[in-house]
DNA sequence: TCTTCGCCTCAAAGCGCTTTGAATGCTTTC
DNA sequence: GAAAGCATTCAAAGCGCTTTGAGGCGAAGA
């Protein structure tokens, strides 16, 4: 059922039912709802492809999804991607996505503007001077950038986390307790999150005199079985660090355990403090012994991405505020105690 | 850069320039080489919806994203999303996702196909009965279930993991340990998938005149803190059960961290088998007692029903399986053993 | 009575692509 | 030398929608 059917059913033109559909004032009210009543009944709905032609809007947003290993069910962005969908839902919004292998990640972009099927994109996994800031720049269509890039003037639309400052609060609490080994079990290096976070703790131990062992910090995936890896490292050090600082309640849930099965104490014999993402999965407060967090919602970011997104796309007007920088508050909990002497 | 400003710029029709890029014979070789060359000058990409509207095909695939509390940001969903991602970036499709409340999926999978925004779809969280396999079929696209739908004549393509086959082997394998009280920490009792476990279980004690208590079952999202919940609640019973089967590993999470703080072994005062997804954020053989699992790759799964989707759009001639089940084996690890006295 | 105005409806153009059917210029064949 | 065949290229139609500019019609104003 399209279009010209349902004119001839109507023994209506085109024009006219295109505006009863679409709310236009010229069309006489009792038209409207026969015309309503009709695509009602037969289910008609305006092919999408034909519409993005006519109008350049296509009523989706894009993103493109980075392949790399592991990280494709990276269950960080699934959580994100759920508050983008419920944003979309409300709005009546698809979301287009296009898978791509990383550092391929311009071609996508550009694949993904240029092809039109889409009215406006976000980036994400940000690095140091990414090349898709430059890139995304130059095309014309909206996009917002989830996080930020390190070494590149802030001229762009972004939503991140202060994760510096939330690193930087965590750090200077352990040390208020007298910690003063310190280790790091960080997201990929390249990644810009992880470098701030590496950045505000470096920044609260230089303040205190305190530094950073290169030894205890590592860099991975945020996965259990890498935090299970990297904690057990670590207790194998003659003088492991009393302080542990997780990027991920998933990388915590796998230093718990490998702290566990070395008969340490969590909160006593050794402190940990996980950023929280607030993952539907995986509560802080429901480890054994709770989790101290720095937290801020993924699913809450994603559901903002798409409101500004969507609100760029349906009112180019409005003035958004262009960066927005979320703090990402400390909960304590059980898993922070005095240092051990 | 459209096709027009192109053809322009290198002074041949639009037709010529249409050919020399989608590989047609009838070009001069000399000047397909100078096609390609501008084009990849220009960075000139076609319009997905002016493709999609000449031809009728869209390059890209659909899937409508259930909304219901909890259930969005799944990392099932997630991880079966990852293995389609896989594929269709193999293929160069997008998939298109349309999030919608539940119980208004079928609504969706209309607009989902009328709006030809899409080539094939799939669908997925299934109940009993659903209505949706009705609207499927009486739509024009392809489509595959993933999972299928008791009580509806399996006359549909589906890919589906068997389940009730695989429930059926675990509770055998506890029965012949010497367990005799069983209890089933599940998923949401209206989805397929937790039905056919349930009746697996249900099968095998039956076969040994044994029967599964009702307040032993729980039908739940699959989360960490379900989890945990309900097998607290089952060690509350004055008998609790010895052997209990749990739906994912992610309900097993919960349920294992319960059984620790009531200070039981696992393994040795009761027994727990999960299954498996092959998530990569969770591995059983990780957890701190390792987990007998029945398995299968959720992210395979996603591949495979990309795969078939894509034969089916880009070559219908194709007579595919339309029924798969795969089987779901029963790797044993520490997490099992002999019934207590 | 004739014009003007508002209200409603319509025909036609155009979005960027693919594809059909025809045209062009050569070479080959009888 | 005319007919036929081949290799290339092109103009134009059409996909389904929105939107522009115009037209028809009755009521109000001159």
């Amino acid at each position: 059922m399209n279009l010209k059917q349902l004119s001839a059913l109507l023994g209506l033109s085109q024009t006219t039912i295109s505006r009863a559909l679409n709310g236009y004032p010229e069309v006489n009210e009792e038209t409207r709802q026969r015309v309503l009543k009709a695509a009602q009944e037969t289910g008609y709905r305006p092919n999408r492809a034909a519409r993005r032609l006519a109008t350049g809007k296509a009523g989706s947003l894009g993103l493109v999804m980075p392949m790399s290993e592991g990280q494709s069910a990276d269950i960080h962005f699934a959580e994100f991607q759920s508050g983008l969908a419920d944003e979309c839902l409300r709005h009546e919004f698809h979301f287009v996505i296009m898978p791509a292998h990383p550092h391929e990640e311009e071609q996508a972009i550009r694949e993904l503007v240029n092809s039109g099927s889409v009215d406006a994109y976000y980036l994400a996994y940000m690095r140091a001077r990414d090349p898709r800031l430059k890139m995304a720049k130059s095309l014309a269509l909206p996009f917002i950038v989830h996080g930020r890039s390190l070494g590149v003037a802030e001229d762009y639309p972004y939503l991140d986390v202060d994760n510096e400052g939330a690193f930087r609060q965590a750090a200077r609490y352990l040390i208020d307790l007298g910690h003063t080994r310190f280790a790091l079990i960080n997201g990929m290096a390249d990644l810009d999150f992880a470098a701030r976070r590496r950045m505000g703790l470096e920044q609260a131990l230089a303040g205190r005199g305190l530094s950073l062992r290169g030894d205890f910090v590592s860099s991975t995936l945020m996965t259990d079985a890498n935090g299970y890896r990297h904690m057990a490292q670590l207790l194998q050090h003659p003088e492991p660090p009393t302080a542990v600082l997780c990027a991920s309640t998933v990388l915590a849930l796998g230093a718990v355990r490998a702290i566990r099965e070395a008969g340490l104490q969590l909160g006593t014999d050794i402190s940990l403090i996980a950023h929280d993402d607030d993952l539907m999965l995986l509560k802080p407060e429901h480890f054994s012994t709770p989790l101290t967090t720095t937290s801020s919602s993924l699913r809450e970011a994603g559901r903002r991405v798409a409101e500004r997104l969507i609100s760029a796309v349906t009112d180019p007007e409005a003035d958004l505020p262009r960066r927005e920088l979320w703090t990402a508050d400390l909960t304590v909990r059980a898993s922070t105690g005095p240092a051990p002497d």
